[in-house]
DNA sequence: ACCTGAACACCGTTCAAGT
DNA sequence: ACCTGAACACCGTTCAAGT
């Protein structure tokens, strides 16, 4: 069984991607799979659509790594580590792409299949907060706030370091540190298992 | 004292940005200033400088928000609270300059004023965090990393609901919610002050 | 169904020239 | 110092045509 071309030209996007969105032409994907500069367009309706799809298989690799966090760790809190490790790592190996996913303005409420890839994505590493929370090591709030807490947190702080933003001398300079900081703050907290008003 | 045709540039390229980073060519932004297409070299060494002097402005905004918040508030974490609500307001409202701030890979790096400027205004955001931590409020830990951990998390938030990742669905869907369980969970931490390691 | 080549409108950037 | 107009290379997209 070969790749599809559709797959073939998701492919060369996705290496296009490594020198940054803007080397992601039409003309040049074309180029490397070896067709015309407009057979794309029999594939994908436009540069958006293959950009999606770009992100559409990165966000099931990101899945799969958490699944597999889950699988073969030997604790929920290691496994939940590993995963968070996995992200960070994506992020920083892949920054264009991870920008793709998360913070470009032109896949935005897109729907469709990426935007079903990105919702397994959020609910298997939910699911490594989830285990967290059965074992006592964090508190029973409800799951999906909490996972979305974590999530965007460390969206955030990868986001800023992959921007240059985050600088010793901001004192974010391991997202590896801030989020084991994260962490034991979710750990050591009992309280949230209660009603959830402060002001 | 009239505005430099410069400024005019800038206060033009950000009115543009309302309607995306892609609607700011640089021909669109001379014309709504009466100038030729490519008056803007002579006052911006290409696209990617004017972008950043946007930029550079916004975060001069962020920032007097930020000190704003402190002087007006009647307490240290009313302050904190507001000066987070100036930052959501600001990314809800303005999403395209919001990114072009944070997460544009254009403007990584580029050192200069805007990264002063942008420096200035996670160091107001951080008088917030260590009044704070001055009061009682928060534990006493490093500033700049309290600082670091609630500013990234924040973006995080903000940054997840401007690619529409955040819906209800997800359990992302309020982030003054999300932001007031993060302020929660570090007003009723106390431990810490100590040493930090966990693993 | 899938691909090609020509063409269009648009853009960032450079350059020579004007005042 | 600041601005203009022409020009270049490049790109997304469309269309008519081929197999």
């Amino acid at each position: 069984m070969n790749e599809s071309t559709a797959d073939r030209l998701v492919t060369a996007a996705a290496k296009l991607l490594e020198d940054g969105v803007d080397a992601v032409t039409l003309r040049a994907v074309a180029k490397l799979v070896g067709l015309s500069h407009n057979a794309p367009y029999k594939h994908f309706k436009d540069r958006s659509a293959l950009l999606a799809a770009v992100a559409e298989r990165d966000f099931l690799l990101l899945k799969n790594a958490f699944d597999h966090a889950r699988r073969t760790s030997r604790s929920p809190l290691a496994a939940l580590k590993t995963g968070i490790a996995a992200f960070i790592a994506y992020g920083r190996e892949h920054p264009a792409r991870y920008r793709l996913m998360f913070s470009d303005p032109e896949l935005v409420s897109q729907g469709g299949a990426m935007e079903a890839r990105a919702m397994e994505a959020f609910q298997a590493f939910g699911a490594l907060v989830a285990d967290c929370q059965a074992t006592g090591s964090f508190p029973a709030t409800d799951t999906k706030a909490l996972t979305a807490l974590i999530y965007s947190s460390l969206h955030g702080l990868i986001d800023l370091e992959l921007g240059g933003r985050a600088r010793e001398s901001k004192g974010l300079g391991s997202i590896e540190a801030m989020s084991a900081l994260l962490l034991e703050l979710l750990s050591q907290n009992r309280i949230l298992s209660g009603t959830r008003s402060l002001d």
